[in-house]
RNA sequence: GGAGAGUUGGCCGAGUGGUCCAAGGCAGCAGUUUGCUAAACUGCGCUCCCGUAAGGGGGCUCAUAGGUUCAAAUCCUAUACUCUCCGCCA
């Protein structure tokens, strides 16, 4: 969410930025109830601070004092008691107010409606060439006896797959791969819970306009993480960091759990848009002030894991009109699938600033010249590899013409094969 | 799943209805003092109002949400979480 103070001296600030990301919000309404709301505050406080004054006199008063404060303060706390009554109705509408309001978008993101005015950034390597038909991943994974997506349909429906053998082996050498190069940048590693409760899932913004994407466990009211980020974001809920205690960055290994709803039809083939898949995703707790070169640096990383794995990719900056309502600025990178001709995401990162941090209330304090400073922090996030993509394009881009898959280079110490070829 | 105990500020810990705007200790950060270090002292939750500002004033905060009371860390109810034992279990 954004700061109230923000939005009250810069109300045409916050209209243009979320008309760029394409939110209609009412920000009368907004400013209304806050006024409303401060007014109501002052007079319930001045009314409850009489009461206290009277009470306290209680104890010291003469006896027939004693029943004159008592019925006096009794009748201010009745008063107190209905402007608290009002207050905390107009609070809540202020705050689901506030809750609509999205991140603005960064000064340096372009302004475009949607999708199509994504800019590519940069392209790295390129498109491999084939002396045959490349095959797409699931027909040579299938081939290989690495994918098994029949069964998985048999035993948990559609949109599931099993990676076996070398295929499985080929994530946890992608694991080790992306650990080695991301712990040396300082990310401490961390598997997290998958099930988080209903306020870590609500404050990561994830209930509000995505709750159809969450699979929930009403028994227990707890929901499963589509991407780690909605468990180790939380993980810092409500704590105050010391400024020199920052940056704190995780690189974390999960499954993430998506039901895709809204995606029938869309990607049925293969493994590429499924229920339940490995991520391994950077977080990242800083200071404001730092917030745009951590951006840059989780970009950075993600594009040498992908060069280190020497696949053809290009970085996109998300435009305003594609950018979720947490981030403030978004560059993802696709990778090139061969057997659809074109690119396909496989990273995301983006930066949230101070509006998720808001929601969980991070904040950082530090202190110079005797005074001290509160903040939220900024909150950063990034894939490092979405596993079960990287394999789709690790088994397109390296296929041989027998069928046969040759392993990229630095995976090779890893995984302990240089070839996945049929037995 | 059953039984019991507990939850106080960053940490430890006192406090069983009015002098608690929470004792005391420890750690961290910043400042003052200061040849250096150390020590000592001061400040360090959220929020609203007044003020250009320095600053001043108020409200909230003892797991969370309600309740009783003129007055709640303290009494009552519910919930969450932690621990111990039993049962089950990778």
């Amino acid at each position: 969410m954004l700061d109230i103070k923000f939005i009250r001296e810069n109300p045409e600030a916050v209209l243009t930025g979320a008309a760029a990301k394409n939110v209609a919000i009412d920000i009368t309404k907004l400013l209304k109830l806050d006024v409303a709301k401060r007014d109501l505050q002052v007079h319930a406080e001045k009314t409850r601070a009489l009461q206290k004054e009277l009470s306290a006199a209680v104890p010291k008063a003469s006896p027939e004092e004693k029943k004159k404060l008592v019925a006096d303060s009794s009748k201010l706390k009745e008063e107190f008691l209905a402007l608290d009554e009002r207050l905390k109705l107009i609070d809540a509408e202020l705050m689901v107010e506030l809750l609509k309001i999205p991140n603005l978008p960064a000064p340096d993101v372009k302004i475009a409606k949607d999708e199509s005015g994504n800019e590519v950034a940069l392209v790295s390597g390129s498109r491999p060439q084939f002396d045959f038909k490349p095959k797409d991943a699931l027909t040579l994974g299938e081939a290989l006896d690495i994918i098994d997506v029949d069964r998985a349909s048999k035993v948990s429906g559609s949109r599931f797959g099993y990676l076996k053998g070398a295929g499985a082996m080929l994530e946890f050498a992608i694991v080790r791969y992306a650990m080695d190069i991301i712990m040396k940048e300082g990310f401490v590693p961390v598997v997290p819970p998958v099930m988080v409760g209903e306020k870590a899932m609500r404050a990561m913004g994830y209930l509000d306009r995505a709750a159809d994407e969450v699979y929930h466990f009403p028994a227990d009211n707890l929901y499963l993480v589509g991407t780690s980020e909605q468990s180790v974001g939380p993980m810092h809920m409500d704590e105050v960091f010391e400024a020199a205690e920052l940056p704190k960055r995780y690189v974390s290994f999960s499954t993430c759990f998506r039901r895709e709803a809204g995606s029938y039809g869309k990607d049925t083939r293969g493994i590429l848009r499924v229920h339940q898949f490995d991520k391994l995703e950077m977080v990242s707790f800083v200071l404001p002030e730092n917030g745009d070169a951590e951006h840059k640096l989780l970009s950075t990383i993600e594009q040498k894991l992908m060069k280190g794995l020497g696949l053809h990719f290009h970085v996109l900056n998300i435009c305003s009109g594609d950018l979720g309502d947490p981030a403030a600025r978004k560059y993802d990178i696709e990778a090139w699938v061969p057997s659809e001709d074109k690119f396909r995401e496989t990273h995301s990162t983006s930066t949230t600033t101070d509006w998720q941090s808001r929601r969980l209330n991070i904040r950082y304090k530090r202190s110079s010249e005797g005074k001290t400073e509160h903040g939220y922090v900024h909150m950063l996030n990034g894939t490092a590899f979405a596993i079960g993509r990287t394999i789709v394009a690790i088994l397109e881009n390296y296929q041989q013409a027998d069928g046969s898959i040759k392993i990229p280079e630095a995976l090779i110490p890893y995984c302990g094969f240089d070839r996945i070829a049929k037995k």
